[in-house]
DNA sequence: CTGAAAGCGCTTACAG
DNA sequence: CTGAAAGCGCTTACAG
């Protein structure tokens, strides 16, 4: 690995002065700076980073944490969804653009203090966190540092911090909307964990349509746990078990949707003829499933992009740099999970399987 | 953020020995390292890690490269499925453990002796690349620097490097023999891309079962496009439409089962009665469609950590460190996807649609 | 056992 | 426009 010094001899210039031809410096003459590229090109040199990032006191590595709905921040996180790593992918895409590294730091830190100072020992030139919970402390944590930082899906602000999210409550709200047009007046939704900004949010937009049709809502309807298959699996068999009385379903999330699908064929019922079923992010999956899921569909790339644009302003310190928070809008793809309320079913009650006025 | 000469002045000592006693020298009087220590935990004190980085000529950051079946290396990889996505959080997990950073390259470099340039400006400690395809040109130009790295899905090995994989022949066997005890002779295989690892030693498998078996192998029934849902539909839906001969399919991931299910489906071929599916991989997915899917469960608990093992041993520079490949075996997970021949099918023909002899 | 010194490879005021 | 010098925060032979 050839060093800058060793660019300065082969091109008889101090190395000061190779480090300013590559670091685009404007007081050089083309001359020099013709020579010294050449020299560079010929013999592969590239600054070393580390020794940049020292001196600058900052490196163009961009931190990525992950806060699940349980503190442990990882790539679990984005176990729930494949959305999540979509959204990974278009912020990668990006940063490469960009030209910044991501790191994943290590998590042996004890607490959210130690998470900001590792960060800060790392020379980190900002951080993307997404977290699907709203309650881990990194958060707060890194609200008073001074790194620039984007949340996604976590409405935290400070002087060199914003957030993206989607449009969580309109979309909950023309999903809804969708199913009381259909007939639906019994909605279930599964709404994801309470401490969640996506499911809350949802959670909203859901009650609002209800009431804006006039329609009461029913509290026994609700379920706020994890944003999983699994959870929302369980979910849909204690609702069934408990014998409520709906005909859809909303989850927050596409597998989730699918483990109420599965829920629901346990049990011997069709979707959409018997429950209509929808869910949230447009995974690929949505059209390789039986019926293909009517869901709202997520913006990825206009996250993670924005993301990305939002931190690179905050990170050159861009005086007008634009903090407001990045909300996208979100759009309902109809398919074939919902369908009209079932026939047998005029103003009555429960699920298709036996049923006898309203309970 | 405190450095070693604030606590060395703290401590009455020099910074050498401050770095001595947090580096666990071990030439420190016990009186020294306590007080040292004592003053350190009261500041909050950690090394900085890119100065430490500068003069070690070694950071504690492993470059995690990403390369899809077509050269792009980005997170794309880990797209196709969910199963990599997982191998990647034990990677990650494993990391931590042991205090290592996990690094993303950005990707701005023009071909694979950058990669390897910027990989080694940036110090990393050692890699580990996760490849669907083994013709990335970066895997070569890995192996000739010194970085020590782990490749998992490619069979490449140097002084330094080593890799991880399923025992994806005999994983393809056991499910090949499967279906042949229930009666299926007539076996499509999509394996996936051709320049695969995986996809190969699968195909390996099918054909000795096969053989084993004294079933002659029908070319037309064996399929090797991309590890993605929409290639495998793609090819279920040409299988269909040449009319070929087939009872069961094998996929190379459950992604792509749920591919051929959905074709299958479209012209209201039923699983498993008319055709049996597997897949491979066993994502949590399996257990949640319909029917639960037939699979060759991959252990990526035992290839991630075991990729970390060994990168570690030779990052460590262990003189024995051990570069045997690390092979994983797999487990063939029944489920309800796969079933007996059908019935009305003797030794006759083609699948249930419409039939009238050996084509 | 500990301190002073050199050095990792850069960047950037400071002179000129 | 360019060079010499200082310094980023550590580690590690070299003395003692």
């Amino acid at each position: 690995m050839p060093t800058s010094k060793d660019v300065a001899r082969l091109a008889g210039v101090s190395h000061s002065t190779v480090s300013r031809v590559l670091s685009g410096s404007s007081l050089i003459s083309p001359e020099t700076s013709a020579r010294v590229r050449a020299v560079a090109a010929e013999v592969g040199y590239q600054p070393n980073l580390v020794a940049r990032s020292l001196v600058r006191q900052r490196s163009h590595t961009i931190a990525l944490g992950l806060f699940p709905e349980e503190a442990d921040g990882s790539l679990a996180a984005v176990q729930p969804s494949p959305f999540y790593l979509d959204v990974l992918q278009h912020i990668e895409r990006a940063a490469a653009e960009q030209g910044y590294d991501l790191l994943l730091p290590s998590r042996t830190y004890k607490g959210p203090h130690d998470f900001v100072h590792s960060l800060k020992m790392r020379h980190v030139a900002g951080a993307i966190l997404l977290a699907l919970g709203t309650t881990d402390p990194r958060i707060q944590a890194m609200l008073r540092t001074d790194i620039p930082t984007v949340f996604v899906d976590v409405a935290a602000q400070s002087s060199h911090a914003t957030y993206v999210r989607s449009d969580n409550v309109t979309g909950a709200h023309q999903v809804i909307e969708h199913l009381l047009h259909l007939g639906h007046r019994r909605i279930a939704i599964l709404s994801g964990h309470a401490t969640s900004l996506a499911g809350t949010e949802r959670l909203l937009g859901y009650q609002r349509a209800l009431a804006q049709a006039g329609v009461t809502l029913d509290p026994g309807l609700v379920r706020q746990s994890s944003f999983t298959m699994e959870a929302a699996y369980r979910d849909m068999v204690a609702l069934l078990d408990e014998r409520r009385d709906f005909t859809a379903v909303v989850a927050s999330s596409d597998l989730m949707a699918i483990g109420v699908t599965r829920a629901l064929h346990e049990r011997g019922l069709r979707v959409p003829t018997d429950v209509s079923v929808a869910g949230f992010d447009d995974i690929d999956l949505c059209l390789y499933i039986d019926p293909p899921l009517t869901t709202v569909r997520q913006d990825r790339a206009a996250m993670g992009q924005g993301a990305m644009r939002r931190l690179v302003a905050m990170m050159r310190g861009d005086a007008d740099a634009d903090l407001t928070p990045l909300i996208i809008p979100t759009q309902l793809v109809i398919r074939q999970s919902t369908g009209p309320i079932p026939v047998e079913r005029g103003e009555r009650t429960a699920p298709p399987r036996m049923e006898a006025g309203r309970p």
